[in-house]
DNA sequence: TTTAAAATATTAACACTGTTAATTATATTT
DNA sequence: AAATATAATTAACAGTGTTAATATTTTAAA
């Protein structure tokens, strides 16, 4: 009986530390950007020694990657209460805006799920084949636009184009903003009255558009 | 005249050495990507100190830019014989085609233009009112716009928004795919023979909507 | 032509980075 | 209490950008 207690005694440490490595992790990456995480600053800010991470993450894209996979379950829970809109094209909407609204209030983890190339190679060779947390946000999509069609939008559009168009559209406007593409070419070609909500522009017009051509 | 001659010699190899630099850098960038750029590999492959670097460049960033530099003279040359396509709805497909083509050729150099954050803060900070090279891309695309609208294309949106719209959506397409964020997204949802061309479909979807909205 | 000055390049060093092998300390089991 | 398994550490390697101080080379003046 004591055995087993020990035993998990020790599995709860394990997993503590793990959790805590995570925690400072993601401290470090809020507040001083992704280019500041460093195995040796994680292991002072605990207290440790940079070379114990490596008896509980393989690498330091493997920290990566966990920082990642919290970023899609922020995602995940951001967008939960929208299954509660039932008209499609209202949901299309509402997830779009809701998608935005994630990128700029937290274009670290954006950047870190749709527009760094290391995460997500990492879980191309570690979960080749299932990957929940990425799959079910897609899923959402596919699911609404299929529903939009149901309901008679976008008749003659392929529902995984289709899809596929609408993520790659607003994905676009999210990352020429956070990357920091876009105030340049604002400021030197825009009127100045149409420079602060650009952003938002962009996304009416694809309303729009996703709107006329019912 | 001795005076001036051993003056512009001079000059000249100045130029010599800060044009070898970049060179060896686009070399490096080219076979091994961007992460394999270093000052010290660049100095060792000239056969120069590494801080002889700094006499022509003021930091690593500022080697960076130059080949940020050098990838939009490549998509403007890239660029230049579109505009002897008349019809205006045309071009602008042509364009949307080109772009994707430079950036699936050139993928490390489309990362370091429209993708990562370090060149474009570097122009925005020393170069805050004039850019040139990436403002002539933009205007391109504003102008086709325009003509499109011209001809009664688009005649409801904005020329702005509408432009801003396209280049987003492109750019998505692009940067998604660049950046391996659509492998696994079309391999878990697609239907197994819509997988190969999904970002071909994607873009056809624009354009069958872009026409829809005429 | 020799000397002073200016331009150019180098060495040494600092403060970092991820990561591995070898070693020590701690806890568990026999 | 001794042997074993687990956990954590130190030392080291091979890199990185960058700066200050020093040395070398080239140019201009006496």
């Amino acid at each position: 009986m004591s055995e087993t207690n020990t035993k998990s005694r020790r599995l709860k440490h394990k997993e503590d530390l793990k959790r805590k490595i995570l925690e400072v992790a993601k401290e470090l990456f809020l507040k001083h950007g992704y280019e500041s995480i460093s195995i040796r600053k994680i292991a002072d800010k605990i207290g440790i020694s940079p070379t114990t991470i490596y008896l509980y993450y393989q690498d330091k894209s493997d920290v990566i990657y966990a920082l990642h996979q919290e970023g899609f379950k922020m995602l995940s829970s951001h967008f939960a209460v929208l299954r509660n809109v039932e008209e499609p094209f209202e949901r299309l909407k509402a997830m779009g805006r809701s998608y935005i609204e994630f990128a700029i209030e937290n274009r670290d983890f954006y950047e870190l799920m749709f527009i760094m190339r290391e995460p997500i190679e990492f879980v191309n060779k570690n979960y080749a084949c299932e990957w929940e947390e990425g799959g079910a946000a897609f899923e959402a999509l596919l699911v609404t636009v299929a529903d939009c069609k149901a309901k008679g939008y976008f008749k003659q559009a392929d529902l995984h184009a289709m899809s596929l168009y609408v993520w790659a559209t607003i994905h676009g406007i999210c990352s020429l903003k956070l990357q920091g593409h876009l105030d340049h070419v604002v400021n030197a070609h825009f009127p100045e009255k149409e420079q602060q909500l650009s952003l938002e522009k962009a996304f009416d017009t694809l309303i729009f558009i996703l709107k006329s051509i019912q």
